[in-house]
DNA sequence: GCTCAGAATGGAAACGTTCCCATTTTCCAG
DNA sequence: CTGGAAAATGGGAACGTTTCCATTCTGAGC
């Protein structure tokens, strides 16, 4: 394949000159009906086409078909490397059906999420993958109701006729507290980040509650807030005390949690391990803080992947399948922070 | 402002209808030649539009005007937290501009790459920021014919009339050397992932040679494979054998290699601190493997903006100002692992 | 009151496709 | 042969904009 030195990008209609066929044979051809022609004719248009470095506006198709080859993804934080590893199971999903993916990151915040919504939309994306920072019902119900396909990715949005995907947040809870109570500990403090908007950090949460009631364990919850740092160090100083010093962990409710409680460990200084410590989310350095902490991680390429497959099935035929919640289970790492 | 609750999106053409305008005063108004139209117009028009939730199909806009508010971005590795920082940095700059960031991850794959631009092309972005894997000089010159202004970020690509933005490279080195010769190392090993098309690698690797002699340090060069893991353990021991003990240390060329060598330290039994280790490009464990780890980070939002602003001072007017090279200080961040 | 410049507005073509329809070609049964 | 269905191909309108050009309107200068 030549690629075009001209300083113009050609047209089907150079191309269906070159060819000596007509604009509709050739798109035909870049279409999905090229079977519907003559070999010989096909023949020609592939190396017209390839003599001039066609390819297909897509600015012109997007118009005229009314729908674009782009995907959509609304991401809340991007430095989130739980994110970043979703994101990249949806861009290999996405490759490999012939779509791009227009990545937007929200910083968390909801009027840049309804900003690039709203230009989602003018690009009249072919589907939504929404890993939501606020509560966009109203945009993403125009989505549905022109016909664009949404998915919700780990955090769930008000009442919205879409599919989710992510995490089985009350296996994972229960996982956890399973892990920790057979290790013997007898006391498990819940570190997670306020949660605001966030289904999934609501429902660990009060899953972990209700899970480590049931389970007869002493328990308590602290929310992490980005102001006083004191103050958090002075209830998980507080929960220990309270607690025979061996028999208590701390479960980590996202990766964030994670970083934010191993530096809370080095600043009071306990040993690793001395208290248990568990994590849900895998990252790169959690087997290199001696001696390890130990997680919960999450089939992210497989969630990604699955977000896709979830839109294809809603993109291709006019059906109306029933939104699926599509929850996929945590497998546990065990390191040496819950070994006794 | 009410959303549209209509199933199909609004045209210019209802807008005017309801207005009581012409569509080319609609278009005047969303263009910028708002100021052209009447005080009175212009509140007829706005009335008009956000009665009916319009919003300027952008594909059509691309489609007239040959040109689209979309800038394409190849990331040769997305899971890399500094190729992250990056990309935060860029949408942001992004978003400020009224751009929006298409984001392509080419897996290091020069295969995928040429899809990605060919993709690219077809959506005729207004500019492009390329982190490249491979060597496409052919498909970026046929954007730059076009008029398309490309940015190269980090790694730069044959003999492309582009600017290239990124970490002064040498500079980097050489204040990595200061460094570790300051505080009393007498011999230096460099780790580098395998330089293959990496201008930045290839840099790095061959100034650290030349200013390590410089410095009359003893030293020597370690390319990672993923392959043979033995081999790389056995050259590091053989290293540290052949040096004294306590004078010796371990630079690192990337984030990567960051993290491999610190498995491999404890693969070995090696604490901390006892053979110096640092690495270019900071991240979030860094501090938190005991003693912690003394980085170079690289300035990376400023990176990205600055990329962004290449872009669009190619793009605004026609101007063909000379392609620069931006080349950004690391800052030092001392930890532990270099404290003798 | 008339002319005319300039502002304000509108009509229509064009951007590069796709797709409905119409036309031409092929080829097989009668 | 020939009629006619099926296969192959082509013409042209439409998608929603922008933009060139034409038209209408306004008010200042005479």
């Amino acid at each position: 394949m030549t690629l075009p030195s001209a300083s113009r990008r050609s047209t089907i209609l150079e191309v269906a000159r070159l060819a000596g066929a007509s604009k509709t044979s050739v798109s035909r051809y870049f279409g999905d009906e090229r079977e519907r022609l003559s070999p010989a004719l096909q023949a020609r248009i592939a190396h017209a086409a390839s003599t001039l470095g066609y390819q297909p506006n897509q600015m012109a198709r997007g118009l005229k078909g009314g729908r674009s080859t782009l995907i959509g993804m609304l991401v809340a934080d991007i430095r989130n490397p739980f994110s970043v590893a979703i994101t990249h199971g949806v861009e290999q999903a996405c490759r490999q059906y012939g779509y791009s993916l227009l990545v937007c990151n929200t910083d968390n915040d909801p009027e840049q999420e309804r900003q690039h919504l709203a230009l989602l939309g003018a690009y009249q994306v072919a589907g939504l993958v929404v890993n939501a920072a606020g509560s966009p019902e109203r945009q993403l119900h125009s989505f549905i109701s022109q016909g664009t396909p949404v998915v919700l990715l780990d955090r769930e949005v008000g009442h919205i006729d879409a599919d989710v995907v992510g995490l089985d947040n009350y296996l994972a809870i229960d996982s956890a507290l399973d892990h920790l109570a057979a290790q013997g500990y007898q006391a498990v403090l819940y570190v997670s980040e306020a949660p605001g908007q966030s289904s999934t950090r609501q429902i660990r949460l009060s899953r972990f509650t209700q899970s480590a009631q049931q389970r007869a364990l002493s328990h308590a919850t602290l929310l992490l807030s980005t102001l006083d740092e004191t103050d958090t160090l002075e209830t998980l100083s507080q929960f220990l005390a309270a607690h025979p010093q061996h028999a208590c962990a701390v479960l980590c409710g996202n990766g964030t949690a994670t970083l934010a409680v191993t530096r809370f460990f080095q600043t009071l200084g306990w040993p690793l391990g001395e208290v248990g410590l568990m994590g849900i989310d895998e990252l790169d350095w959690c087997e290199l803080v001696t001696p390890g902490i130990t997680t919960l991680a999450q089939p992210t390429d497989a969630i990604g992947k699955a977000a896709i497959s979830c839109l294809r099935h809603k993109i291709a035929p006019l059906n109306s399948a029933q939104p699926t919640t599509l929850s996929f289970a945590p497998s546990l790492i065990e390191r040496g922070s819950t070994r006794r």
